[in-house]
DNA sequence: TACATATGGTAAAGCACCCTTTACCAAATG
DNA sequence: CATTTGGTAAAGGGTGCTTTACCATATGTA
């Protein structure tokens, strides 16, 4: 039996889970981002803005310290949160602890909008758990979790 | 026992799948395209390079059908090629069936460095495989399947 | 207190990336 | 011979950042 390296790659191609978790995220991103912008009235939302949802809250945080989590310039978090306010997602109020600062949070519509957006993200994840199963799901999101400690070391 | 639904909001966001995914699958990308460039003399591979790979072999595939397979305009895949070969990643040879049309396919430096690529995802691959067991690693790689069928239907 | 420096934020310009659009040529197809 | 198809060339546009420059408030220090 002849040993063709050919072959061999496209062996290692197709069992590559790596490949696997950029395409399901990417599919993810898109698909997400397509369901919520087809809510009727719903601002372009775009992938940019997306990465900030995770880290805003409802009790205020800083541009700083936002462009400091996503690791990108101040600047460009105020551009980001620029079209937030000004689709009423988020809104401002002055830090009562520093009057340079100011504190951005959800704004009530946010929280409906953001609402509306995890339940998308729900509804595929339930689709997902209920083709898994319950002890699956939860190999899964370990699996992922392991993903991200190895390659946050 | 009030509900806050502030904290429902948290303990949704905190519990996402979707976002652990999208997070898991963001490392990776940067992560092994950040490995592959450290490779000296590796050329300045871009994302939009790596989503070629998947679809390029050893015996030549048009322009056109690449373009197909990833949805952009032909005229994109052609930019994307013209740096690979300028790399010396990929050749085109002429296409035996149709005097119009070329393949193009990896050559053997491409090969290499395709194949040194392959063992960064594998590698990092191991690492996990390393933490989960065989099995648990099986369920993950159903799950991502399970995950791109839902998204793809 | 006065001043230098650090910090939070904004404004404007510009850049890299990744794609599209428009236009075109050459070979194949009917 | 008209049309379709594979491919190329050039220009341009949207996205998501950075860089440079600046203002206002805070903070540490002589």
């Amino acid at each position: 039996m002849t040993h063709d390296p050919r072959k061999t790659f496209e062996a290692a191609r197709a069992a590559s889970t790596g490949e696997l978790l950029l395409r399901a995220a990417r599919l993810l991103d898109e698909s997400a981002l397509e369901r919520l912008r087809a809510q009727p009235g719903a601002p372009p939302f775009r992938p940019a803005h997306t990465r900030l949802f995770p880290h805003l809250d409802f009790e205020g945080v800083r541009a700083t310290e936002l462009a400091a989590r996503l690791g990108i310039s101040k600047q460009a978090v105020g551009q980001l949160l620029g079209d937030l306010i000004e689709w009423g997602m988020v809104e401002q109020i002055p830090d009562p602890t520093d009057g340079r600062a100011r504190l951005v949070r959800y704004s009530s519509s946010g929280a409906e909008a953001l609402s509306h957006g995890l339940g998308i993200l729900a509804g595929i994840e339930a689709e997902v758990r209920a083709r898994l199963g319950d002890q699956a799901m939860q190999t899964f999101r370990e699996a992922l979790q392991t993903v991200i400690d190895v390659l946050e070391r």
